[in-house]
DNA sequence: TGCTCTCACTGGATCGATCCAATTGGCAAG
DNA sequence: CTTGCCAATTGGATCGATCCAGTGAGAGCA
């Protein structure tokens, strides 16, 4: 009764009166074994309740089916519906991921990385930590490690990537605030620069470009609520204040709302905010956000899809992914309007 | 330079000059080895890049220092966080979690378990979906597998738990609300219940029974944002309407104050509104949303205790740990404040 | 009948770390 | 000088699924 008994495919084979290799090929779906056969096998398995073990079949050189899934934070709705876009197309194709959160440090990130190697994952899907060195990751694919990055790309890597149309997205958004009339235009929470803020920064930096408009004031505030705050503080205690806010993320641009509504300032009457992500909080809040809908949960999707498509061949051509992303245009830009998308 | 040598315990004996068994001692840490051997062994490790095969360990009985951790849904603010403290807590033990969703389907729950098991987990982590059988979780345990409940304790099953003070919070919450006055009380989002649901509601129960109020309007709603606004909408239409609508979740309730809000209604003024949960978009919408911060990260980590408990005395007496929630004032329940809690 | 060929199935070796019983060398007590 | 003992180390068997080289039965064909 209390005893868990741990049956194997020996016991499977006694019970169904056939070889353990037999019950083993049946398990695989081999075509080798005759209908019959097959179906007593399936019948001792579910007699003695057998519960596969993946561990053995490991040691014989079989995958473990398992994927490692490190992202900096999961406490942020950004990477948790990446996450959960991942998990979806790993549990479809039969795998199930670890997780580990690096927290932006590399250390972190390495004795993680350490971990998810002990067990043998099959591959790694891994938004690189701040501090990430080109070598570590060229360590890594030395080693056979199957690695696919997404978010942030490691300067001077290689590799697969799934990642934001960055650039394109904050080029739009530009042009977005150029033909309401905006020509001074700020630039919030890139106190520590990774190269997915760098494309943002690029992209607010050539609409401006193109349109003869001077370059962006980048305020280097921490990316987060706070920052967002510190970063209006600032732009409100400038003699020339720039006329619109742009926000590496929608977190900076609900704190950066918050404390200008506090100075006075109608925001998307006296002063234009946008940020990234369109997160829920982004439609519901007063006015609405102006954002960049960015599709973390198909960014999962599509970094399942390369890194499956990289353990099934280890020497395919290196592969970048830039999702679409979509203007979503609400009431923090003016127009009016209290709420809701135009 | 392309291939990755798998090197084994075997290789870093013959650079050490000791036994396989020995180096095994070194990598477990046993006193048994003299120091000068230890360090020669250590010195292998690092020359020939050797990394741990727990595999291979599992094989011969030892556990595989994983956990199966899963939630309903990890894109949901609240299972973040509780997943984000699991898993710190988890990796400072040394251990390392699977995730996985049941998308409240007790059919993608079961698959998980499996899964879970053909991979020898050391236990899991599990909040139960709708639906789930108390034999079902009595199967489990019978097979050996360690398991502590989160969030919901099934009906009639046993063994451990963690979660919030749901009934000792939302009896504060009635408490506040009665306080201020308020006589006919709402629900919203119990389309569906659960353990935490009922003893959500069991809570605004008691307390109004105390006061010799009439019991609390229940809007069985789906929980979520537009269920929230659903709700709004029924409230709206009554002849008699309530003065406070409490929600059986801070998501539930931004849906319904926007509702409201567009209905004329001014929030913390004409009508009370409250949650649970305490997420970052409680206190920056406008006005302020009274609510209960439940500490979902304490819930995580009490969860690991629990499940690391278990681990290590199988035979422990079950354990339900229920954390202290808090109460948080603000402006959606009045006192005409804007934002920020009082 | 004798021969090849295919199909269905099988026994034994194998993966890498661990456990156990056994061994070695060194040293103190008798 | 032997004996006993302890600390340090070791070889071999083991865990459970998989791979491989086979075996045996039966079909097809001359």
């Amino acid at each position: 009764m209390t005893a868990a008994a741990p049956t194997t495919l020996t016991d499977v084979a006694r019970h169904a009166g056939v070889s353990r290799a037999t019950v083993s090929l049946v398990l695989r779906g081999s075509p080798l074994v005759a209908a019959g056969t097959q179906l007593r096998v399936r019948e001792a398995v579910a007699a003695v309740g057998y519960v596969y073990n993946r561990g053995a079949a490991t040691m014989r050189g079989t995958g473990t089916k398992t994927v490692g899934l490190l992202v900096t934070e999961i406490d942020n709705p950004f990477f948790a519906e990446l996450t959960a876009g991942a998990s979806a197309a790993l549990d479809i194709a039969g795998y199930i991921p670890f997780l580990a959160t690096t927290e932006e440090s590399a250390a972190r990130q390495d004795r993680a990385v350490q971990r998810l190697r002990e067990h043998h994952v099959d591959g790694l899907i891994l938004c690189p930590s701040m501090e990430t060195r080109p070598a570590w990751i060229a360590g890594l694919a030395e080693r056979g490690v199957r690695l696919v990055q997404v978010m942030r790309f490691v300067k001077d890597s290689i590799g697969d990537f799934a990642g934001p149309a960055n650039e394109a997205g904050m080029e739009a958004l530009t042009e977005h605030l150029i033909r309401l009339g905006h020509r001074r235009i700020a630039f919030a929470g890139a106190a520590v620069m990774h190269s997915g803020l760098r494309q943002r920064v690029a992209g607010v930096r050539a609409a401006l470009r193109r349109h003869g408009l001077p370059a962006p004031l980048v305020l280097r505030t921490p990316a987060t609520r706070a920052g967002g705050a510190e970063a209006a503080v600032r732009l409100c205690a400038m003699p020339e204040r720039p006329s619109a806010l742009m926000c590496c993320n929608d977190v900076v641009a609900f704190g950066a709302m918050q404390a200008l509504r506090e100075r006075g300032l109608g925001i998307g009457r006296d002063i234009a905010v946008t940020g990234v992500g369109d997160v829920p909080e982004a439609a519901a809040c007063l006015p609405g956000l102006t954002t960049l809908a960015t599709n973390p949960r198909g960014i999962g999707r599509e970094a399942v899809r390369l890194l499956l498509r990289r353990i099934a061949d280890p020497k395919a051509a290196p592969e970048h992914v830039a999702l679409p992303v979509r203007l979503v245009v609400r009431g923090s830009t003016g127009g009016g309007n209290r709420s809701g998308e135009l």
